[in-house]
DNA sequence: GACCTCGCTTGATATGGGTCAATTTCACCC
DNA sequence: GGGTGAAATTGACCCATATCAAGCGAGGTC
């Protein structure tokens, strides 16, 4: 049974990621069968709320397939993009009974659900469990500075072009492709999501797509189907060379 | 030898922070006893750049005395600041060899160092060092977030805000009074650190803190001193309630 | 005491992106 | 295949912040 990727362990695992991202660094039987006790699915339709900011919370998991966001939001109405989760991700904190966040499907989805309380009782006995967590999270915090220097310094120029990169790079990854010359793939995203994402508005995001559009850096099919036609260009574009593969 | 609080553990458990924070939750000797053999003082004087980003790094460190800083840099030198540094906090990461940001001191400071192999050898053998950095990672993803949002979406009035209201909270945490009505406090970072801090440019920053200072906001004793005669209007100011105790 | 430097402030002007307001497109449903 | 509504585009205008430039003040050096 080895290991060699991500994807193929967590498909040998079964078929859902958590067991093999957030436990069973080394496919340990018995810390499975002890995940399977306390998981359960759930499923959202695109646009639905998972969970609001401060809502109890009893529970931990991993996003199966989809994509949802997690957002946050001033009394007034402004609200920043803190999260993209796609599948393989995970969410909720050990320790923490209310949500912190928005958590929103943007597609339709499937989540992986533990039990948040018997899940920490098994991360206290399982070092495995928190040190995998732990690398997932400081994952993630680098993808969280990655995206602060996106949205302190970057023009909106750059930051679409960043944000197409990331996706077209994260889901390269996925289908087990290079990231390189042409690349193809949907949009999980709308105008007004992108521009939370990205601390812009809708409208500006918009003009900057036709922009990359009108100058080939990309190209359109419909509104969701995105090409890119060079990836070194659109990479060029969005302003740093950060080759890793980050994106929470 | 009982721990109420971290600042009591800390000081209960000896000089230096990351023994109590990172490592011995409950104080148990031989932890201590094995950190201590892998751990040096570092000091640094204001100004001075620890570690480049791409550097090697074969240590992860607390910091004990004075503010350091985590910088980011775009090619044409667009710099945005990615993490705060006030004693206590935590940086460095555990499997990982070279130093992801530029650490830079911006007071004169004392750092705690431990030799990263067996800082790492040891997480494995004792659940929790793991654990503890899991806590405080999650801690500092937060508030990567809540900074996420200051980025993307607030005014430059209330990203200055916000940034007082940070440091004062700090500040008065660290000092054991309440975070209300009347304090003061010292500066730490310069008009331009703060500008990378906020995304903005040194000349905005400076002309917001004279506006807040001729609306009676905030005080100002020389350049660094800051008195804040209203807390609460601050935090009016800074556009949201969040209490937390966030800030990496 | 004159001079220099560095951090900071202030002013004048430019501009990127926001705001408000129509249209247009397209995915979906009869 | 035509109708409908949400999503997206586009245009006109405006404003918050950036940019460029000048000047100030405190501390340090000769």
């Amino acid at each position: 049974m080895a290991h060699d990727d991500g994807i193929h362990a967590a498909v040998t695992c079964g078929d859902c990621p958590i067991r093999h991202r957030a436990v069973c660094a080394r496919c340990e039987g018995d810390e499975i069968e002890e995940l399977e006790q306390i998981k359960y699915f759930r499923s959202f339709e695109a646009g639905q709320t998972v969970i609001w900011a401060g809502d109890r919370m009893d529970f931990v998991a991993s996003l199966i397939s989809g994509v949802a966001t997690l957002t946050q939001t001033l009394e007034d109405g402004r609200t920043q993009m803190v999260g993209l989760l796609l599948p393989s991700d995970f969410f909720g904190r050990p320790g923490r009974g209310e949500a912190a966040y928005n958590v929103i499907a943007t597609t339709d989805i499937v989540m992986c659900c533990f039990r948040r309380k018997p899940f920490e009782e098994m991360m206290e006995r399982t070092p495995h469990i928190a040190q995998r967590l732990l690398q997932m999270t400081l994952d993630e915090l680098d993808a969280a500075r990655e995206w602060m220097l996106l949205l302190g310094r970057k023009t909106a120029r750059e930051k679409i072009a960043s944000l197409l990169s990331i996706i077209a790079r994260r889901d390269a990854s996925v289908k087990r492709q290079e990231a390189k010359g042409r690349m193809a793939f949907e949009l999980p995203l709308t105008r007004e999501a992108m521009a939370d994402y990205l601390g812009l508005t809708l409208e500006t995001v918009s003009r900057q797509m036709s922009q990359l559009k009108r100058e080939g850096v990309i190209e359109l099919e419909g509104k969701r189907r995105v090409i890119i036609p060079d990836m070194d260009v659109l990479m060029t574009e969005a302003g740093d060379d950060s080759d890793g593969g980050f994106l929470v």
